[in-house]
DNA sequence: CGATCGATTGAGCCCTCTCAAGAGAGGTGG
DNA sequence: CCACCTCTCTTGAGAGGGCTCAATCGATCG
Protein backbone atom coordinates (compact mmCIF):
# COMPACT_ATOMS: atom_id res chain seq x y z
CA UNK A 1 0.00 0.00 0.00
CA UNK A 2 0.94 3.66 -0.49
CA UNK A 3 1.23 5.11 2.87
CA UNK A 4 3.61 7.21 3.69
CA UNK A 5 6.38 5.84 6.15
CA UNK A 6 5.52 6.74 9.40
CA UNK A 7 9.51 7.49 9.81
CA UNK A 8 9.78 10.15 7.58
CA UNK A 9 7.86 12.77 9.84
CA UNK A 10 7.68 11.42 13.42
CA UNK A 11 9.32 13.80 14.67
CA UNK A 12 7.95 16.89 13.24
CA UNK A 13 6.17 19.49 16.07
CA UNK A 14 3.28 18.84 14.24
CA UNK A 15 2.81 14.89 15.39
CA UNK A 16 4.43 15.83 18.83
CA UNK A 17 3.24 13.13 21.43
CA UNK A 18 1.66 10.68 18.68
CA UNK A 19 2.10 7.08 18.75
CA UNK A 20 2.98 5.24 15.76
CA UNK A 21 -0.87 3.68 15.82
CA UNK A 22 -2.22 7.41 15.65
CA UNK A 23 0.36 9.09 13.59
CA UNK A 24 -0.94 5.69 11.01
CA UNK A 25 -4.46 6.79 11.45
CA UNK A 26 -3.71 10.83 10.30
CA UNK A 27 -1.30 9.51 7.88
CA UNK A 28 -4.08 7.67 5.84
CA UNK A 29 -5.75 10.60 4.51
CA UNK A 30 -2.79 12.29 3.37
CA UNK A 31 -1.93 12.38 -0.02
CA UNK A 32 1.82 12.44 -1.18
CA UNK A 33 2.48 15.59 -4.01
CA UNK A 34 5.44 16.34 -5.93
CA UNK A 35 5.71 20.08 -6.67
CA UNK A 36 8.27 20.76 -9.54
CA UNK A 37 10.64 24.00 -9.36
CA UNK A 38 8.77 27.67 -9.03
CA UNK A 39 5.17 26.06 -9.26
CA UNK A 40 2.83 26.95 -6.81
CA UNK A 41 1.44 24.90 -4.27
CA UNK A 42 -1.33 27.06 -3.64
CA UNK A 43 -2.33 30.46 -4.55
CA UNK A 44 -3.67 33.37 -2.47
CA UNK A 45 -7.50 34.00 -2.93
CA UNK A 46 -7.64 30.62 -3.96
CA UNK A 47 -10.46 28.15 -1.59
CA UNK A 48 -8.23 26.85 1.10
CA UNK A 49 -8.90 23.17 0.09
CA UNK A 50 -6.10 21.63 1.79
CA UNK A 51 -3.02 22.21 4.30
CA UNK A 52 0.24 21.02 3.69
CA UNK A 53 3.28 19.31 5.55
CA UNK A 54 6.52 20.17 3.48
CA UNK A 55 8.61 16.63 3.10
CA UNK A 56 11.29 17.73 0.68
CA UNK A 57 12.61 21.01 -0.98
CA UNK A 58 11.92 25.03 -0.09
CA UNK A 59 8.54 26.24 -0.50
CA UNK A 60 8.54 30.45 -0.51
CA UNK A 61 5.01 32.11 0.91
CA UNK A 62 4.54 35.40 -0.89
CA UNK A 63 1.49 37.91 -0.50
CA UNK A 64 0.10 40.41 -3.04
CA UNK A 65 -0.69 43.83 -2.80
CA UNK A 66 -4.03 45.28 -4.06
CA UNK A 67 -1.39 47.47 -6.06
CA UNK A 68 0.88 44.69 -7.21
CA UNK A 69 3.16 45.03 -5.03
CA UNK A 70 5.04 41.54 -4.04
CA UNK A 71 6.20 40.43 -0.59
CA UNK A 72 7.56 37.56 0.78
CA UNK A 73 6.03 36.31 4.16
CA UNK A 74 8.32 33.19 4.89
CA UNK A 75 10.42 30.54 3.60
CA UNK A 76 9.26 27.27 4.30
CA UNK A 77 11.44 24.71 5.53
CA UNK A 78 11.33 20.72 5.41
CA UNK A 79 9.14 19.71 8.16
CA UNK A 80 6.76 22.87 8.13
CA UNK A 81 3.22 23.10 7.78
CA UNK A 82 1.78 25.47 5.37
CA UNK A 83 -1.44 26.11 4.04
CA UNK A 84 -3.42 26.02 7.61
CA UNK A 85 -5.74 28.60 7.02
CA UNK A 86 -8.76 26.44 7.41
CA UNK A 87 -7.51 25.58 10.98
CA UNK A 88 -6.96 29.08 11.81
CA UNK A 89 -10.39 30.32 10.53
CA UNK A 90 -9.60 31.13 6.69
CA UNK A 91 -11.72 30.02 3.43
CA UNK A 92 -9.36 30.89 1.64
CA UNK A 93 -5.45 31.18 1.25
CA UNK A 94 -4.04 34.65 2.64
CA UNK A 95 -0.91 34.06 0.30
CA UNK A 96 0.74 31.88 -2.21
CA UNK A 97 3.22 29.21 -2.01
CA UNK A 98 5.89 28.57 -4.23
CA UNK A 99 8.43 25.86 -4.56
CA UNK A 100 11.56 27.37 -5.44
CA UNK A 101 13.59 24.13 -5.35
CA UNK A 102 11.50 20.35 -6.73
CA UNK A 103 9.56 19.92 -3.49
CA UNK A 104 7.51 17.24 -1.86
CA UNK A 105 4.37 18.19 0.06
CA UNK A 106 1.97 15.55 2.16
CA UNK A 107 -1.22 17.03 1.46
CA UNK A 108 -5.00 16.80 3.54
CA UNK A 109 -8.05 18.08 2.47
CA UNK A 110 -9.43 20.94 4.84
CA UNK A 111 -12.51 19.22 5.23
CA UNK A 112 -11.14 16.58 7.22
CA UNK A 113 -9.29 19.27 9.96
CA UNK A 114 -12.01 19.15 12.09
CA UNK A 115 -12.58 15.44 12.14
CA UNK A 116 -9.02 14.91 12.71
CA UNK A 117 -8.38 17.66 15.46
CA UNK A 118 -11.80 16.18 17.32
CA UNK A 119 -9.94 12.65 17.32
CA UNK A 120 -6.45 13.95 17.85
CA UNK A 121 -6.77 17.15 19.94
CA UNK A 122 -3.13 17.60 20.10
CA UNK A 123 -2.99 18.33 16.33
CA UNK A 124 -4.66 21.84 17.78
CA UNK A 125 -2.06 22.24 20.43
CA UNK A 126 0.77 21.34 18.35
CA UNK A 127 -0.61 23.90 15.82
CA UNK A 128 -1.28 26.57 17.85
CA UNK A 129 2.19 26.47 19.22
CA UNK A 130 3.64 26.62 15.60
CA UNK A 131 1.44 29.56 14.67
CA UNK A 132 2.26 30.85 17.93
CA UNK A 133 5.54 30.51 17.10
CA UNK A 134 5.20 32.68 13.54
CA UNK A 135 3.77 34.91 15.27
CA UNK A 136 6.45 35.94 17.33
CA UNK A 137 8.33 35.94 14.27
CA UNK A 138 6.44 38.26 11.69
CA UNK A 139 6.46 40.43 15.50
CA UNK A 140 10.52 40.51 15.30
CA UNK A 141 10.33 41.57 11.43
CA UNK A 142 8.17 44.35 12.60
CA UNK A 143 10.16 45.34 15.59
CA UNK A 144 13.34 45.19 12.58
CA UNK A 145 11.35 47.33 10.11
CA UNK A 146 10.20 49.91 12.56
CA UNK A 147 14.32 50.54 14.47
CA UNK A 148 16.57 49.01 11.92
CA UNK A 149 18.43 50.42 9.13
CA UNK A 150 18.26 48.40 6.25
CA UNK A 151 21.75 47.28 6.22
CA UNK A 152 21.08 45.32 9.58
CA UNK A 153 17.63 43.91 8.33
CA UNK A 154 19.52 42.54 5.24
CA UNK A 155 21.95 41.19 7.67
CA UNK A 156 19.86 39.60 10.27
CA UNK A 157 17.61 38.02 7.45
CA UNK A 158 21.24 36.55 5.65
CA UNK A 159 21.81 35.24 9.00
CA UNK A 160 18.05 33.54 9.37
CA UNK A 161 18.13 32.07 6.44
CA UNK A 162 21.38 30.38 7.03
CA UNK A 163 20.62 29.35 10.05
CA UNK A 164 17.01 27.68 8.41
CA UNK A 165 18.57 26.51 5.50
CA UNK A 166 22.46 26.68 5.75
CA UNK A 167 24.06 24.26 3.88
CA UNK A 168 27.77 23.99 4.84
CA UNK A 169 30.05 24.30 1.77
CA UNK A 170 34.28 24.82 1.68
CA UNK A 171 34.39 29.10 1.80
CA UNK A 172 31.48 28.84 4.49
CA UNK A 173 27.63 28.56 5.05
CA UNK A 174 25.48 28.40 1.58
CA UNK A 175 21.57 29.35 1.78
CA UNK A 176 20.02 26.00 0.33
CA UNK A 177 17.75 27.12 -2.24
CA UNK A 178 17.76 29.42 -5.22
CA UNK A 179 17.24 33.34 -4.10
CA UNK A 180 17.21 36.46 -5.86
CA UNK A 181 18.24 39.95 -4.88
CA UNK A 182 14.26 40.86 -5.55
CA UNK A 183 13.38 38.14 -2.71
CA UNK A 184 15.36 39.45 -0.22
CA UNK A 185 14.32 42.95 -0.63
CA UNK A 186 10.62 41.46 -0.69
CA UNK A 187 11.79 40.14 2.55
CA UNK A 188 13.22 43.01 4.05
CA UNK A 189 11.21 45.91 2.67
CA UNK A 190 13.72 47.28 0.55
CA UNK A 191 14.17 47.57 -3.08
CA UNK A 192 16.22 45.18 -5.16
CA UNK A 193 18.73 47.90 -5.75
CA UNK A 194 19.81 48.80 -2.04
CA UNK A 195 20.10 45.10 -1.50
CA UNK A 196 22.54 44.53 -5.13
CA UNK A 197 24.38 47.61 -3.56
CA UNK A 198 25.05 46.61 -0.11
CA UNK A 199 25.78 42.54 -1.49
CA UNK A 200 28.40 43.91 -3.95
CA UNK A 201 29.84 45.76 -1.05
CA UNK A 202 29.55 42.66 1.32
CA UNK A 203 31.27 40.97 -1.45
CA UNK A 204 33.88 43.29 -2.00
CA UNK A 205 34.80 42.89 2.07
CA UNK A 206 35.08 39.33 1.85
CA UNK A 207 31.74 38.95 4.18
CA UNK A 208 30.34 36.82 1.10
CA UNK A 209 30.22 35.24 -1.51
CA UNK A 210 27.48 35.46 -4.04
CA UNK A 211 26.33 34.86 -7.67
CA UNK A 212 22.89 34.32 -9.66
CA UNK A 213 20.49 33.45 -7.59
CA UNK A 214 22.84 32.42 -4.78
CA UNK A 215 24.71 33.61 -1.53
CA UNK A 216 27.56 32.09 0.36
CA UNK A 217 27.64 33.75 4.01
CA UNK A 218 31.73 33.12 4.47
CA UNK A 219 32.00 35.08 7.69
CA UNK A 220 28.69 34.77 9.94
CA UNK A 221 30.37 36.02 12.39
CA UNK A 222 31.03 39.14 10.71
CA UNK A 223 27.51 39.73 9.54
CA UNK A 224 26.08 39.37 13.48
CA UNK A 225 28.98 42.54 14.39
CA UNK A 226 27.00 44.60 11.23
CA UNK A 227 23.21 43.19 12.12
CA UNK A 228 24.00 44.29 15.53
CA UNK A 229 25.35 48.02 15.03
CA UNK A 230 23.96 50.97 15.78
CA UNK A 231 22.34 52.89 13.23
CA UNK A 232 25.17 55.70 13.81
CA UNK A 233 27.57 53.04 14.86
CA UNK A 234 30.56 54.61 12.94
CA UNK A 235 33.68 51.95 15.08
CA UNK A 236 35.76 49.69 13.42
CA UNK B 1 -20.09 32.87 46.33
CA UNK B 2 -18.22 35.53 44.08
CA UNK B 3 -17.86 33.56 41.03
CA UNK B 4 -18.39 35.78 37.27
CA UNK B 5 -21.07 36.24 35.65
CA UNK B 6 -21.81 33.85 32.54
CA UNK B 7 -23.55 36.43 31.03
CA UNK B 8 -20.00 38.45 30.78
CA UNK B 9 -18.46 36.02 28.67
CA UNK B 10 -20.54 33.65 27.34
CA UNK B 11 -20.25 34.86 23.85
CA UNK B 12 -16.34 36.38 23.82
CA UNK B 13 -14.76 33.87 20.82
CA UNK B 14 -12.34 32.38 23.23
CA UNK B 15 -15.84 30.63 24.70
CA UNK B 16 -17.66 29.60 21.60
CA UNK B 17 -19.36 26.65 21.46
CA UNK B 18 -19.49 26.08 25.37
CA UNK B 19 -22.74 25.52 27.59
CA UNK B 20 -23.33 27.06 30.69
CA UNK B 21 -22.00 24.35 32.40
CA UNK B 22 -18.86 24.04 30.46
CA UNK B 23 -18.72 27.88 30.92
CA UNK B 24 -19.06 27.64 34.76
CA UNK B 25 -16.24 25.48 35.12
CA UNK B 26 -14.04 27.51 33.13
CA UNK B 27 -14.66 30.20 35.23
CA UNK B 28 -14.59 28.59 38.86
CA UNK B 29 -11.03 29.03 38.24
CA UNK B 30 -10.49 32.55 37.27
CA UNK B 31 -9.92 35.96 39.48
CA UNK B 32 -11.53 38.83 38.76
CA UNK B 33 -8.02 41.40 38.71
CA UNK B 34 -8.42 45.26 38.28
CA UNK B 35 -5.71 46.92 36.70
CA UNK B 36 -5.34 50.82 37.11
CA UNK B 37 -4.51 52.94 34.40
CA UNK B 38 -0.88 53.37 33.48
CA UNK B 39 0.11 49.86 35.15
CA UNK B 40 1.15 46.97 33.95
CA UNK B 41 -0.60 43.49 33.79
CA UNK B 42 2.37 41.62 32.88
CA UNK B 43 5.75 42.63 32.03
CA UNK B 44 7.77 41.16 28.94
CA UNK B 45 10.37 38.84 30.30
CA UNK B 46 8.41 38.15 32.97
CA UNK B 47 7.51 34.36 33.60
CA UNK B 48 4.18 33.67 32.16
CA UNK B 49 2.20 32.91 35.36
CA UNK B 50 -1.10 33.86 33.93
CA UNK B 51 -3.51 34.15 30.63
CA UNK B 52 -6.09 36.90 30.36
CA UNK B 53 -9.10 38.03 28.84
CA UNK B 54 -9.80 41.83 29.03
CA UNK B 55 -13.02 42.40 30.47
CA UNK B 56 -12.88 46.28 30.42
CA UNK B 57 -10.84 49.19 29.54
CA UNK B 58 -8.40 48.72 26.91
CA UNK B 59 -4.51 47.43 27.70
CA UNK B 60 -1.17 48.07 24.99
CA UNK B 61 1.10 45.46 24.53
CA UNK B 62 4.24 46.61 23.74
CA UNK B 63 7.94 45.56 23.34
CA UNK B 64 11.26 46.57 24.24
CA UNK B 65 13.99 45.72 21.87
CA UNK B 66 17.73 45.30 23.28
CA UNK B 67 18.59 48.49 22.25
CA UNK B 68 15.45 50.30 24.11
CA UNK B 69 13.76 51.69 21.11
CA UNK B 70 10.00 50.25 21.99
CA UNK B 71 7.22 48.97 19.28
CA UNK B 72 3.61 49.25 20.28
CA UNK B 73 2.31 45.12 18.99
CA UNK B 74 -1.50 45.98 19.17
CA UNK B 75 -3.85 47.30 21.67
CA UNK B 76 -6.21 45.14 23.14
CA UNK B 77 -10.24 45.77 23.32
CA UNK B 78 -12.87 43.93 25.74
CA UNK B 79 -13.15 40.47 25.15
CA UNK B 80 -9.95 39.63 23.73
CA UNK B 81 -7.47 37.29 25.30
CA UNK B 82 -4.01 38.34 26.53
CA UNK B 83 -0.73 36.60 27.53
CA UNK B 84 -1.45 33.63 26.20
CA UNK B 85 2.21 32.94 26.28
CA UNK B 86 2.24 29.55 27.57
CA UNK B 87 -0.61 28.27 24.93
CA UNK B 88 2.00 29.06 22.17
CA UNK B 89 4.74 27.44 24.13
CA UNK B 90 6.35 30.43 25.83
CA UNK B 91 7.65 30.28 29.63
CA UNK B 92 7.81 34.01 29.37
CA UNK B 93 5.90 37.07 27.94
CA UNK B 94 7.02 38.28 24.95
CA UNK B 95 5.64 41.94 25.33
CA UNK B 96 4.48 44.34 28.38
CA UNK B 97 0.80 44.71 28.62
CA UNK B 98 -0.49 48.22 30.35
CA UNK B 99 -3.33 49.26 31.19
CA UNK B 100 -3.91 52.76 29.33
CA UNK B 101 -7.10 53.03 31.15
CA UNK B 102 -8.70 51.73 34.39
CA UNK B 103 -9.29 48.43 33.20
CA UNK B 104 -10.99 44.65 34.56
CA UNK B 105 -9.53 41.04 33.35
CA UNK B 106 -10.59 37.63 34.18
CA UNK B 107 -6.94 35.80 35.18
CA UNK B 108 -6.44 31.95 34.67
CA UNK B 109 -2.89 30.69 36.04
CA UNK B 110 -0.93 29.15 32.91
CA UNK B 111 -0.63 25.84 34.81
CA UNK B 112 -4.04 25.38 34.44
CA UNK B 113 -4.16 25.76 30.61
CA UNK B 114 -2.90 22.19 29.97
CA UNK B 115 -5.79 20.81 31.90
CA UNK B 116 -8.43 23.32 30.50
CA UNK B 117 -7.14 22.24 27.29
CA UNK B 118 -7.41 18.66 27.75
CA UNK B 119 -11.10 18.96 29.45
CA UNK B 120 -12.21 21.26 27.41
CA UNK B 121 -10.94 21.06 23.30
CA UNK B 122 -12.23 24.12 21.98
CA UNK B 123 -10.49 26.21 24.01
CA UNK B 124 -7.42 25.61 21.63
CA UNK B 125 -9.16 25.50 18.71
CA UNK B 126 -11.02 28.83 19.68
CA UNK B 127 -7.29 30.36 20.83
CA UNK B 128 -5.87 28.89 17.38
CA UNK B 129 -8.28 30.88 15.40
CA UNK B 130 -7.47 33.73 17.88
CA UNK B 131 -3.74 33.87 17.09
CA UNK B 132 -3.96 33.11 13.44
CA UNK B 133 -6.44 36.52 13.54
CA UNK B 134 -3.08 38.10 15.06
CA UNK B 135 -1.03 36.37 12.19
CA UNK B 136 -2.67 37.97 9.65
CA UNK B 137 -3.20 41.13 11.49
CA UNK B 138 0.59 41.51 11.84
CA UNK B 139 1.57 40.44 7.89
CA UNK B 140 -0.87 42.98 6.94
CA UNK B 141 1.45 45.64 9.06
CA UNK B 142 4.50 43.98 7.23
CA UNK B 143 2.97 44.58 4.08
CA UNK B 144 1.78 48.44 4.74
CA UNK B 145 5.40 48.77 6.42
CA UNK B 146 6.96 47.82 3.02
CA UNK B 147 4.80 49.36 1.14
CA UNK B 148 3.12 52.51 2.18
CA UNK B 149 4.27 55.51 3.21
CA UNK B 150 4.58 57.16 6.65
CA UNK B 151 0.74 58.97 5.59
CA UNK B 152 -0.65 56.26 4.48
CA UNK B 153 0.31 54.03 7.38
CA UNK B 154 -0.55 56.46 9.85
CA UNK B 155 -3.93 56.84 8.36
CA UNK B 156 -5.10 53.27 8.20
CA UNK B 157 -3.65 52.81 11.72
CA UNK B 158 -5.79 55.37 12.93
CA UNK B 159 -9.13 54.01 10.74
CA UNK B 160 -8.04 50.58 12.55
CA UNK B 161 -8.26 52.32 15.54
CA UNK B 162 -11.37 53.61 15.28
CA UNK B 163 -12.66 50.54 14.16
CA UNK B 164 -11.64 48.97 17.22
CA UNK B 165 -12.57 51.24 19.77
CA UNK B 166 -14.30 54.02 18.32
CA UNK B 167 -16.82 55.62 19.93
CA UNK B 168 -19.29 58.09 18.66
CA UNK B 169 -19.18 61.99 19.37
CA UNK B 170 -20.96 64.55 17.84
CA UNK B 171 -18.35 65.62 15.97
CA UNK B 172 -17.14 62.28 14.58
CA UNK B 173 -15.55 59.28 15.84
CA UNK B 174 -13.40 59.28 19.15
CA UNK B 175 -10.99 56.76 19.68
CA UNK B 176 -12.01 56.13 23.16
CA UNK B 177 -8.64 56.00 25.07
CA UNK B 178 -5.97 58.23 25.92
CA UNK B 179 -2.85 57.72 23.11
CA UNK B 180 -0.41 59.94 22.13
CA UNK B 181 1.69 60.59 19.10
CA UNK B 182 4.33 58.88 20.48
CA UNK B 183 2.12 55.76 20.79
CA UNK B 184 1.00 56.29 16.98
CA UNK B 185 4.44 56.54 15.98
CA UNK B 186 5.09 53.58 17.92
CA UNK B 187 2.94 51.44 15.66
CA UNK B 188 3.41 52.62 12.40
CA UNK B 189 6.75 53.06 12.44
CA UNK B 190 7.77 56.36 12.77
CA UNK B 191 8.66 59.45 14.70
CA UNK B 192 6.70 61.29 17.06
CA UNK B 193 7.72 64.52 15.13
CA UNK B 194 6.95 62.80 11.64
CA UNK B 195 2.76 61.81 13.62
CA UNK B 196 2.62 65.24 15.25
CA UNK B 197 3.08 67.00 11.72
CA UNK B 198 0.75 64.84 9.83
CA UNK B 199 -1.79 65.02 12.58
CA UNK B 200 -1.18 68.76 12.49
CA UNK B 201 -1.90 69.20 8.92
CA UNK B 202 -4.98 66.44 8.71
CA UNK B 203 -6.34 68.88 11.49
CA UNK B 204 -6.12 71.69 9.50
CA UNK B 205 -7.85 70.36 6.56
CA UNK B 206 -10.60 69.54 9.32
CA UNK B 207 -10.01 65.77 8.76
CA UNK B 208 -9.34 65.20 12.37
CA UNK B 209 -9.95 66.78 16.19
CA UNK B 210 -7.21 66.11 18.43
CA UNK B 211 -5.81 67.34 21.74
CA UNK B 212 -3.59 66.13 24.42
CA UNK B 213 -3.53 61.78 24.07
CA UNK B 214 -7.17 62.55 22.39
CA UNK B 215 -8.42 62.50 18.44
CA UNK B 216 -11.09 62.26 16.94
CA UNK B 217 -11.89 61.62 13.18
CA UNK B 218 -14.32 63.83 11.87
CA UNK B 219 -14.06 63.03 7.92
CA UNK B 220 -13.22 58.63 8.15
CA UNK B 221 -14.02 58.62 4.58
CA UNK B 222 -11.79 61.23 3.55
CA UNK B 223 -8.88 59.18 5.43
CA UNK B 224 -9.42 56.44 3.81
CA UNK B 225 -9.30 58.45 0.75
CA UNK B 226 -5.82 59.07 2.22
CA UNK B 227 -4.84 55.84 3.41
CA UNK B 228 -5.68 54.47 -0.29
CA UNK B 229 -4.13 56.46 -2.28
CA UNK B 230 -0.70 55.29 -4.31
CA UNK B 231 2.56 57.13 -3.05
CA UNK B 232 2.83 59.51 -5.96
CA UNK B 233 -0.81 60.25 -6.43
CA UNK B 234 -1.37 64.17 -6.35
CA UNK B 235 -4.71 64.37 -7.77
CA UNK B 236 -6.58 66.31 -6.02
C1' DC C 1 0.35 77.63 40.64
C1' DG C 2 4.39 75.25 39.56
C1' DA C 3 6.10 71.16 37.39
C1' DT C 4 5.91 67.60 34.30
C1' DC C 5 4.53 65.48 30.22
C1' DG C 6 2.79 65.85 25.57
C1' DA C 7 2.53 68.48 21.31
C1' DT C 8 4.32 71.73 17.85
C1' DT C 9 7.35 73.46 14.52
C1' DG C 10 11.73 74.90 12.11
C1' DA C 11 16.16 73.79 9.80
C1' DG C 12 19.17 70.76 7.71
C1' DC C 13 20.76 66.42 6.33
C1' DC C 14 21.13 61.69 4.80
C1' DC C 15 19.65 57.19 3.76
C1' DT C 16 17.20 55.06 0.55
C1' DC C 17 14.35 55.25 -3.48
C1' DT C 18 13.67 56.28 -8.34
C1' DC C 19 15.15 56.51 -12.88
C1' DA C 20 18.25 54.84 -16.26
C1' DA C 21 21.64 51.90 -18.66
C1' DG C 22 24.15 48.18 -19.39
C1' DA C 23 26.51 43.76 -18.50
C1' DG C 24 26.55 38.85 -17.37
C1' DA C 25 24.60 34.24 -16.93
C1' DG C 26 21.65 30.54 -18.36
C1' DG C 27 18.41 28.47 -20.91
C1' DT C 28 16.35 27.31 -25.42
C1' DG C 29 15.48 26.44 -30.03
C1' DG C 30 16.94 26.07 -34.55
C1' DC D 1 26.49 23.78 -30.88
C1' DC D 2 25.85 28.30 -31.53
C1' DA D 3 22.92 32.41 -31.43
C1' DC D 4 19.56 34.59 -29.25
C1' DC D 5 16.66 35.94 -25.59
C1' DT D 6 15.33 36.45 -21.07
C1' DC D 7 16.14 37.03 -16.40
C1' DT D 8 19.22 38.62 -12.86
C1' DC D 9 22.52 41.62 -11.26
C1' DT D 10 25.28 45.90 -11.24
C1' DT D 11 26.14 50.66 -10.97
C1' DG D 12 25.60 55.78 -11.59
C1' DA D 13 23.13 60.12 -10.80
C1' DG D 14 19.83 62.71 -8.62
C1' DA D 15 15.93 63.63 -5.69
C1' DG D 16 13.11 63.55 -1.67
C1' DG D 17 10.65 61.69 2.37
C1' DG D 18 11.33 61.31 6.82
C1' DC D 19 14.73 61.59 10.56
C1' DT D 20 17.62 64.21 13.81
C1' DC D 21 18.49 68.07 16.48
C1' DA D 22 16.68 71.91 18.87
C1' DA D 23 13.64 74.98 21.04
C1' DT D 24 9.15 76.46 22.56
C1' DC D 25 4.48 76.12 23.73
C1' DG D 26 0.42 74.26 26.07
C1' DA D 27 -2.17 71.42 29.07
C1' DT D 28 -3.03 68.57 32.93
C1' DC D 29 -2.30 67.25 37.57
C1' DG D 30 -0.87 67.37 42.18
Amino acid sequence: MATIDISLVAKLPLFAGFDADELDGILQEARSIRVAKNTAVFEQGEEAHSFFVLLHGHVRASKVTPTGEQIVVRYVAPGETLGVAMAIGLARYPATATAVDDSIVLAWLSAAWPRLVERYPALATNTLRTVGTRLQETHTRVVEMSTQQVEQRIAHALLRLAKQAGRKVESGVAIDFPISRQDIAQMTGTTLHTVSRLLSGWEQKGLIESGRQKIILREPHQLVVLAEQAPDDTSS
